[in-house]
DNA sequence: AGAATCTATTCCGCATTGTGGAATGAAAGC
DNA sequence: GCTTTCATTCCACAATGCGGAATAGATTCT
């Protein structure tokens, strides 16, 4: 709505893009589309809230501190996190595999936490990555328990198809049902996620751990082992939350 | 230079702050002295780029996921961080006190990681916290081993007296020649905090770890296990940044 | 060394954008 | 049912931000 905040946001995420780390003035210009005297009064006045960085000797311009000193200070009020983070260390080491913990914002799961797989072979999402609510096991499982009207606000921006809106409003009935949700390649071609939910002490959907591992040396009873495990762990942190004692 | 940049960033710092969570448009409005209308067009803005968020209940407004996203995604990049947790979490265990490590950002240093002390009584400032680069043992011994032009630069706009300036490059130097620096009561009143510079591979300083520690159980010999310990475990990680396999 | 070709940075007249007081609407308290 | 307290919308006005073009500075080519 506001045009300078727009083009703002336009600048900063182009600067966010994982591909390049460094841009100039003319290369954001390029990239926005936007005028480059335009661009040059923009960033600075982002740089002068911290915003964007400039390395003085190369003119680049970079992300600046601000967001990782608002992010971090948000990040270190979950308290979800510090009860999840040893139940995931023991359910990485009890499978094998990498393990996150995502949350729900608006219509994303945001990657809060990722014990990375003792093995050699790894899968890594990055903490901080966004994934839309409709892939994924975790997602899956966290949109499973939401409040109808909510998913249903959620899934008509991101399903515009009716018929396949339907289709997946019945896997989710499952996903609530079973206490997991299961995605084959949806984010990652080859992996396959299984996602339990993760409730506060009044019952409602917080998040969602999950375990993400190859397809291809999958056998159903290394599957069935993977299901409880993780479905075990969410009990245990939902428990956790909830203020009950567990032994 | 751009107003509705500086206003949004107003309402920003607003909602960052510590003692309240949660904000109703007319307190952001008295807060930052801006018409409501004006809180109103600018929230609503910030909204859609999810630096802002709304709860629809209660119509109190909060900081947006993107800092969490983009503050996470810079805090990944950080392979620094990677190096140190394990040597700071040994220091912790060996020193039994809470353990940072900070890197430097403009004027400030941020905590990019802290092992909580195993013991009770805890002094514990968060992550993502920004500190004036002239205050404590850790930023002392970061701008003791920075070059001099940007010491200059950095101290001119710290410590506006010109004397202070100078005694206080006069500390430094002796940080610098010493390999650590200690704060009495600098950032927190009643601890002293002891810090070691950081290095990479071109040995350019690029953060420091430190050791908080209360005044009052203090004796010379418990301060020189501390010194030591700091400087070796600070030695180890510009070490293995520097790309040398230590034992 | 001088010309040519880049970029970053600044300037400034113009009009679009954002402004904010006031009106409306909706909800809570008396 | 009247008053207060908010959020939200409206709109005439002009300040703010716009962006093309000029400048300055750096680098490469001849």
């Amino acid at each position: 709505m506001i045009q300078s905040i727009n083009r703002a946001m336009q600048i900063i995420e182009t600067l966010s893009q994982n591909e390049k780390e460094q841009w100039l003035a003319s290369e954001l210009a390029e990239e926005t589309g936007l005028p480059i005297s335009t661009v040059y009064r923009i960033t600075q006045s982002l740089i002068q809230h911290g915003l964007v960085t400039q390395i003085e000797a190369t003119k680049h311009y970079e992300l600046g501190y601000k967001w990782m000193e608002l992010g971090l200070k948000m990040f270190e009020k979950l308290d979800v996190r510090d009860v999840t983070r040893p139940v995931l260390e023991r359910l990485a080491l009890e499978v094998e595999e990498t393990v996150y913990l995502n949350l729900p914002r608006g219509f994303h799961s945001i990657i809060i936490e990722r014990i990375d797989s003792p093995r050699n072979v790894k899968i890594l999402d990055s903490i901080g990555e966004r994934i839309p609510l409709h892939i994924g096991g975790a997602n899956k499982s966290i949109l499973a328990n939401m409040p109808h009207k909510e998913v249903e606000e959620i899934l008509e921006r991101l399903v515009p198809v009716k018929l396949e809106r339907e289709e997946f409003k019945k896997e989710l009935a499952s996903v609530k049902q079973k206490g997991y949700g299961i995605s084959y390649g949806e984010k990652t071609k080859g992996t396959i996620a299984i996602g339990s939910p993760v409730f506060d002490f009044d019952g409602r959907v917080v998040g969602a751990i999950s375990i993400e591992v190859l397809a291809y040396d999958i056998t159903d009873e290394r599957m069935r082992f993977f299901i409880e495990k993780v479905y075990e762990a969410a009990q245990q942190i939902s428990s956790e939350l909830s203020g009950a004692q567990l032994g």
